[in-house]
DNA sequence: CAAATTTTTTAGGCTAGCCTAAACTTTCTA
DNA sequence: TAGAAAGTTTAGGCTAGCCTAAAAAATTTG
């Protein structure tokens, strides 16, 4: 109805602010449809993009002229068709350059998040198309983050869970590591805890969760524990101590 | 004297005029020391960034208290030491990613530049230092220019002559292609004339060069002639027609 | 060497995106 | 359900980088 296909090609800030009402919307989880997403307040739009309130206010106006969001005040702001492409766009190729530049240039995982930041938007459909050649058209990121199509679309993803969810004694691989905080993303790959490890919950105490990843056992702070999405494989006994 | 080595993130604008100033500084021809180059004037500036001269002004001033170049009214600007540095750096990362592009991803010689010119004012220096690794430190970019040492310093460049400069009957090897142009790129590469590859020169004519690339005959406007700079041989007989 | 031409500068404006402070809803809670 | 808290909007400002028009300086030329 309101989408001005009209594309005047978007803003950094304004490809970020569409990235980051997917994102919100979606909740923790996978990724569904459009229609299952949620309205994103304001404010937690101000939270991601660190800017004051005021100034989201400003541009989610904007885009909802530009018929990017549906934007009602006191009521938050969700995706047009139109903005959700947009965003998924922008999230592809900041997915695609994680899993290139881990793969094809050596980084580290945990490393590639702050470098494919930069340079999601200052890529072309051309060098897109070459990177997503070169990894064989991968369907998820080092981080374990599905990545669009090239048409758009997200295959929809298996349910899993967070570790803080788990119950003493289930273990599991590790399916995303669901954060963007760099401190935290070095302790995750200094311990070990990356997509495809095998991770055991012993038993969640108040500090935290505490977890056997090999040999070792650790106690991951709550706030990590909710950002670890395992899939469960079974049941196991654990050896106390 | 006047450097504050005070490190402020550069904008890009910025660092693309500190770029200007120093190809347009350099000449055509290869790219000395800092000392060689020649003050740059308000009006070359302008048309290569594609400004107005009164904008350069501007730009110009806040660079000059950057200490990033000298800037005398009416007389041209020209980089400082500091200003050097950052230059060549972004030339450096300007190059290495065409040449990059080029080998790692298999883009056409002449289809490098675009993607270059957004890529490098947003690249890290892990990543410099990642795919001049990959690349096994080159010299030259595949448009034959120089690419700047990690120590930003210019090895000595070999002195060749444009092809308009070139007499009758001389051949020589293609040693750089210095345009920037798209459609002079796409002419180039359709008839061959890439680095690497030998060409003779048969006559100047009023309309141009006539010139052979292998058992091809081709007359090419004088402005595609002053940019194609050849790596002498020596001399050799044509057959007439 | 003075007039014409070119180049450069000044002055005033514009947009994008951010800011703060203050005024408003709306929602939560006792 | 009233008052407090939270969330949102308005209003006015700021910087970066560009613009135009007109003034001023330098250079070229007859």
């Amino acid at each position: 109805m309101s989408e001005l296909t009209a594309r005047t090609p978007l803003s950094e800030a304004q490809e970020d602010y569409l990235k980051q009402v997917l994102l919100l919307g979606s909740g923790g989880a996978g990724m569904g449809k459009l229609e299952d997403t949620l309205a994103v307040s304001t404010q937690d739009l101000a939270d991601r993009m660190q800017v004051k309130p005021a100034s989201v206010t400003g541009m989610l106006k904007k885009l909802a002229e530009l018929g990017l969001v549906e934007y009602e005040a006191y009521r938050g702001v969700r995706l047009t068709e139109a903005g959700y492409k947009v965003a998924l766009e922008v999230l592809r190729h900041h997915r695609l350059i994680e899993a290139y530049l881990h793969q094809a240039l050596g980084y580290g995982w945990e490393e590639v998040h702050a470098e494919a930041e930069k340079l999601e938007h200052h890529i072309s459909e051309a060098f897109e198309q070459r990177i997503a050649e070169w990894l064989g058209h991968p369907s998820h990121d080092p981080h374990g983050d599905l990545i669009p199509s090239a048409a758009l679309e997200l295959p929809q993803t298996i349910p899993n869970r967070r570790l803080a969810a788990l119950q003493s004694g289930q273990y599991g691989m590790v399916a995303r590591v669901a954060t963007q905080d760099q401190d935290s993303l070095n302790l995750f790959a200094h311990l070990g805890l990356k997509p495809g490890a095998q991770v055991q919950l012993l038993e969640h105490i108040a500090e935290g969760s505490r977890v056997r990843v090999g040999k070792e056992r650790y106690l991951l702070p709550i706030s990590l524990a909710q950002v670890l999405w395992i899939h469960l494989e079974g049941d196991s006994y654990v050896d106390p101590i």
